[in-house]
DNA sequence: CAAATAAACGCAACTAAGTTGCACTTACAA
DNA sequence: TTGTAAGTGCAACTTAGTTGCGTTTATTTG
């Protein structure tokens, strides 16, 4: 049978991006950790935790992923319209929980997924 | 005195991406052209291009960005809000005009770019 | 029209993100 | 306690994008 297991890495990186509130990408993930694992493993352990519904992707304006963890309503309804916040000095990457964006398409379209991403300055640089 | 030139490669890219309905990358537009030029000069082209407001970057859900042309409006207004579609089928992404989002943000955040994206079937795929 | 010159170009080399294959290790179920 | 599939580390690879530098060329100016 399929099983998913529990690893030291894998609680480690899912705990580090469930109690930030910005968005972390790999890199960030590996200098937190300082070698605790291998950067492919960081990877594939994002992957994991992805594939899970523990945490979401979302795609920095620099082209970089970053992970976020996902709120007890992303579980319930799997929903990841909410907008991100790039503040352009700190780099930091944030999930605007609460805010939506609306908007109204041409029926022939099929949405699967959003992304909705603001850049400027956030409330900590200005 | 600091000028931009018209040359040949940049006029050629200029024109294949005005041209085109959908957003276009380096690499898209380096099979298309064709050996007109280095791989490198392309990047440069495209930089100047959108300095120069003739086109506008799109970053793809890939995280590869895309080149899409500027409508006049875009000149008057200096306003990149619109909604990009990107195809899981077909891999296009194109510029939604018409359709502008909208959001209530908190007061604290200072807007100075947005980038909106949904995926998943294009008319032409359905 | 010719010469000067700064913009544009090509090439090689580099960085950074992300992926893959494979042998080795380990969590955990039986 | 042990078998085994999930997880890991390492090396090598791909792809996007950048940088430095010497050469070419579009355009300006005399």
């Amino acid at each position: 049978m399929k099983s998913i297991r529990n690893t030291v890495a894998k609680n480690e990186i899912h705990k580090l991006i469930a109690g930030s509130t910005v968005a972390l990408s790999q890199a960030e993930l590996q200098a937190a950790t300082k070698g605790l694992c291998d950067r492919v493993t960081i990877y594939r352990i994002l992957d994991r935790l992805t594939q899970e519904g523990l945490i979401h992707k979302v795609l920095n304006v620099d082209g970089v992923m970053k992970y976020a963890g996902c709120a007890d309503t992303c579980k319930a309804q799997h929903k990841h319209d909410h907008i991100h916040f790039s503040c352009q000095k700190c780099k930091s990457l944030t999930c605007l929980a609460g805010v939506e964006a609306s908007y109204r398409l041409p029926a022939a379209y099929t949405v699967m997924e959003a992304n909705f991403t603001l850049s400027g300055i956030c409330p900590n640089c200005t």
